[in-house]
DNA sequence: GAGTTTGAAACT
DNA sequence: CAGTTTCAAACTC
């Protein structure tokens, strides 16, 4: 896989081989043509793009980072280690790897093909997305960002200080020296890969591949390096403070951003009050994380780093410094790794393992939080911490992963202890460790230290959980050196995290080369084994739970597929928590993990050789539990034979005789399965909700994000009522947050290395709440009224007020009609959590298939033609939560849309009124909520108008399927 | 926390 | 490809 990425990352990144297909595409056509505004993210999305249309690195994740290291680092600033030292560990790498050491050809390689991405997104998305960005009222902060952020900077600094000793320390009581050469390799590495002439840029943020490469150097740079980074955006002329700002948001905010999350993160930020905070925060954890990676902090930068923020600005409200801290505090050295995943997020931008379908690590899934804390604030919630932490300061979510984590209740205290929290608490969530968060309760570097200190001990005396707080696998390999797939780190393609207690570790940014050298050997092996071990089967059934499958089966035999021995079982039942990702649009550096799963519900398959397979999720030999009416005879096949219309009428279809079903009983049963809700309580103790929820950004969709975005943006400033948090959740969906399904139809078809296939942008995922069964009435409660509420809002955005609670609201993905649950509710205990997990269920598959579809196929299939409107009017569906919900997939896909261009040269006034206007229109046309019949006189008339730029607009893009339908209906409607 | 069980990964 | 060994996670006590 990874050798033939790197050249295909090198091609994709040439402006030939991605942007023609972007710039092909109607939305970008139309986006160009119409969206005055949108027009520059269309671009900056079309040029972010090539990045993602990089060829897939998927399991490349190491080489990501390696690229983004060598790239951007400024790592020398880390290694402060003897290089001499540095050798020895290399050479024990490399002989546990027993690999011919091509690893610096390699990492050349891929350094040269994160350098031309890098260049290229320079020259496309800081151009012009961030330029845009900045143009944004919204983005008027971030001018002032500038100073916000070095603000951040410097506090990353600060913490950073505070951390290195504490690594250094640890590193020290363990003993290893070895860590101490690493840095130095990285530099060499990075050093010779790119001239030093480019990295300013990189520091810059400007060029979003480097920001995705370099994911853990941007943290680094961000938080650790905040010093050099600032120096480096004062240097380099092509990073105005406001660019600065997006682009270290966009770099702190996640692996993942592309290009075009560029623009959304940097809008996110700016739209945060506290963007220095959230920016911070979620940069901070990366670049901890990463800066932390080399041990050898020193004194002097932390001095020095101290010395330039308090010069530079003064230091963030207290209340800002504590979170920042906090996320530092959080960051661990490894801890890079383990948020980052740096391999598979690294990877993402370039590649992307859509071939092989929904492919879900457990490790990746848990990965791929920590790329979207940086750019957004989650809310999470926990079994037993339901409540909502969101950054009211920050747009930033964080999310929060985690696989049958029980101890998130350490981190959210931590964090809710750090964080101030308003009404709509904000919470500036780490990924985190208990060290972390303990870290951020003391808030003291002394602490921190301590905490970091005796890191190395509490690795080895890890938790008996495998998985941290964030959910994040921690490995103990003690044999291995985490290079071999035993380690679930290194075959999550991400780097081991701190909390890892692994014994001589070679699975760490330090040791790249090994690491990817090592990779590379197994991957000769067998090509498939970093891919995604959940891959949806091309021949299987897409709605089907079953319809994601272990990509080779389990050979249980004792286990009966009923333990976590077994891999079906085990990513069946992995679950998030809670967690609202946004990823970042631009993904390049979307992971496969990014997905956010809320439940896999693998099921055993023909392809298992267990024996006495009592897989509840679909046993072998069946596809699993398919009463859903849904049959494989329903979706079409992915090999595209089906038109993209026949699907849709068949999807549709199918629906609309489930729809009644669905919301009728506990059947939710989502038409994917990866929504729901484990049945099976016996089992799963946890109703483990894993969303699978698959970014693949088409470059179009990326697009349709950023525009989205920003008129979500500027329509959200001015509900004021909304509030903060509405803001945000707003924000972060119209930043992309589409909660898609994979798109099991698209990943047959897809070209895997396609770039549209590519990246993801951004994944708002909403996580039901972990155990959504288990949770205790009051929880469960509130989180309802809060699921409720945020289908509602989505709904209707306006409509309803919004509670505290409402950020939620936005978990669900903006994109996402979230029918309301049962109407007005969801059903009680589990059947909330049903509702929730089918809500996202089908939304997101919905999404997915018709996003990605749409995406593919846009072309192909006219307006006309796909009309898959359902026979039921939307108004009636969205009253009827069951109708709706089957619907609302495809209503995902219209708010997508709308959120493109402003589609109004109706709208007199562009700028903010435009965009409003747009948003409401959005909402109330696309939105069920709209669709209930909210239209005001006014917004009728607007409707009218908008209506025919919108048909236009779906019958160019290929969304008019949708498109058309809605609009006839709001037509009729609108129109008296 | 130690020991056992289990099945994947690695090896032959 | 099959069988065996190694390994680390999952599980049990």
């Amino acid at each position: 896989m990874d050798s033939p990425e790197i050249p295909k990352i090198i091609a994709s990144t040439s402006p030939s081989s991605d942007s023609p297909p972007v710039q092909e595409s109607p939305v970008f056509s139309y986006i160009s043509n119409l969206s005055p505004i949108q027009p520059v993210k269309a671009s900056h999305a079309a040029q972010g793009f090539p990045g993602l249309s990089s060829p897939p690195l998927v399991f490349t994740s190491p080489r990501i980072n390696t690229l983004r290291e060598t790239s951007f680092l400024k790592r020398p600033q880390y290694p402060q280690l003897s290089s001499a030292e540095k050798p020895k560990a290399q050479d024990e790498a490399k002989k546990f790897v027993d690999g011919p050491v091509d690893s610096k050809k390699h990492i050349t390689q891929l350094q040269m093909g994160s350098i031309t991405d890098s260049q290229d997104c320079e020259t496309n998305s800081s151009s012009e997305g961030v330029d845009e960005y900045l143009a944004d009222p919204m983005e008027m902060d971030c001018t002032n960002s500038a100073q916000s952020v070095n603000p951040c900077l410097k506090e990353s600094k600060i913490s950073y200080k505070s951390e290195a000793p504490s690594e250094q320390a640890t590193e020290d009581l363990q003993g290893k020296q070895t860590f101490d050469a690493k840095p130095v390799k990285i530099k060499e590495l990075s050093h010779g890969a790119l001239p030093s002439s480019e990295r300013p840029k990189v520091g810059s943020g400007i060029s979003v591949d480097n920001a995705f490469n370099g994911e853990y150097h941007h943290g680094l740079h961000n938080q650790g390096f905040g010093g050099e980074h600032q120096d480096d955006f004062d240097h380099s002329p092509q990073s105005p403070p406001g660019r600065l700002q997006i682009g270290q948001v966009y770099e702190d905010c996640t692996e993942n951003v592309g290009g075009t999350s560029k623009g959304i993160i940097g809008n996110m930020i700016l739209h945060a009050p506290n963007k220095v905070k959230n920016d911070q925060g979620g940069m901070h954890r990366r670049c901890l994380q990463f800066e932390e990676a080399p041990p050898c902090a020193t004194g002097k930068r932390d001095s020095s780093s101290i010395e330039k923020v308090n010069d530079s600005e003064p230091p963030a409200s207290t209340a800002e410094l504590e979170i920042v801290k906090v996320s530092y505090a959080a960051t661990s050295k490894r801890q890079m790794g383990a948020s980052l995943p740096p391999l598979y997020g690294g990877s993402s931008p370039l590649t992307v393992p859509k071939p092989s379908g929904i492919g879900l690590h457990l490790n990746s899934i848990v990965n791929a939080v920590p790329f979207v804390r940086g750019a957004t604030t989650s809310i999470k919630l926990a079994d037993h911490d339901i409540g909502l932490q969101v950054m009211k300061s920050s747009a930033v979510v964080s999310h929060h992963l985690s696989e049958n984590v029980r101890d998130d209740t350490e981190t959210s205290i931590a964090a809710s202890s750090s964080i101030t929290q308003s009404p709509h608490t904000v919470e500036f969530e780490h990924l985190g460790s208990p060290l972390e968060e303990r870290k951020s309760d003391s808030q003291n570097v002394d602490s921190y230290k301590e905490l970091n200190q005796s890191s190395s001990q509490k690795k080895r005396k890890r938790t008996p959980s495998s998985k941290d707080s964030d959910g994040c696998k921690r490995c103990n390999c003690k044999k291995t050196k985490c290079l071999k797939l035993y380690c679930d780190c290194f075959a999550a393609g991400v780097y081991c995290a701190e909390t890892c207690a692994c014994q001589g570790c070679f699975n760490i940014p330090d040791y790249e080369d090994t690491v990817l050298e090592t990779r590379q050997q197994i991957e000769a092996r067998n090509p498939l084994a970093f891919a995604p071990k959940i891959v949806q089967l091309e021949e299987e059934i897409q709605f089907t739970p079953a319809s994601a499958r272990h990509k080779r089966g389990c050979n249980c035999k004792k286990s009966m597929c009923l333990k976590k021995y077994c891999e079906c079982y085990q990513v069946s039942n992995t679950y998030l928590y809670f967690h609202v990702t946004v990823f970042v649009i631009f993904s390049f550096s979307i992971h496969p993990k990014c997905h956010f799963i809320l439940k896999a519900n693998v099921g055993c398959s023909s392809g298992c050789r267990c024996d006495g397979c009592k897989n509840v999720y679909g046993r072998k030999g069946d596809y699993g539990p398919i009463d859903h009416g849904v049959t494989k005879d329903m979706i079409s096949d992915k090999a595209g034979k089906e038109t993209f219309d026949e699907k849709l009428e068949m999807v549709a279809t199918k629906k609309d005789a489930l729809s009644t079903e669905l919301y009728d009983s506990h059947n939710h049963t989502p038409l994917t399965p990866s929504f729901q809700c484990s049945d099976h309580a016996d089992n799963v103790p946890k109703s483990p909700c894993l969303l699978t929820s698959y970014l693949r950004s088409p470059e179009s969709d990326l697009t349709v994000i950023s525009s989205y975005e920003k008129s979500t943006r500027s329509s959200l400033r001015n509900s004021e009522t909304s509030g903060i948090l509405l803001e945000t959740s707003k924000e972060l969906s119209g930043m992309g947050y589409y909660c898609w399904q994979e798109d099991y139809d698209n990943i047959g078809i897809a070209d895997t290395f396609s770039p549209r296939y590519d990246a993801a942008p951004i994944i708002c995922h909403i996580t039901p709440l972990s155990d959504l069964c288990s949770k205790a009435s009051a929880s469960s409660t509130s989180s309802r009224s809060d699921w409720k509420n945020a289908s509602q809002v989505q709904l209707c955005p306006e409509s309803q007020g919004l509670s505290s609670n409402s950020s939620l609201r936005w978990c669900s993905s903006p994109l996402t009609p979230m029918t309301r649950l049962g109407g007005t509710e969801c059903s009680q205990g589990l059947d909330f959590d049903h509702g929730l997990s089918d809500i996202m269920q089908e939304e997101m598959p919905d999404i997915l298939k018709d996003i990605s579809a749409t995406n593919k196929s846009v072309k192909v299939s006219s307006p006309n033609k796909k009309r898959v409107s359902p026979p039921h009017n939307h108004n009636h569906e969205l009253g009827a939560s069951s109708s709706g919900s089957l619907r609302s997939g495809r209503k995902f896909i219209l708010k997508a849309v709308p959120s493109f261009p402003p589609l109004t040269p109706c709208s007199s006034s562009k700028g903010s009124n435009t965009i409003q206007s747009t948003r409401n229109l959005h909402d109330k046309v696309f939105t069920p909520g709209c669709h209930c019949g909210n239209f005001s006189q006014l917004e009728a008339e607007d409707a009218k108008i908008e209506i025919k730029n919108h048909e236009a607009f779906w019958e160019l893009t290929g969304f008019g399927f949708y498109r058309n339908s809605e609009v006839k209906r709001n037509r009729a409607r609108a129109i008296p």
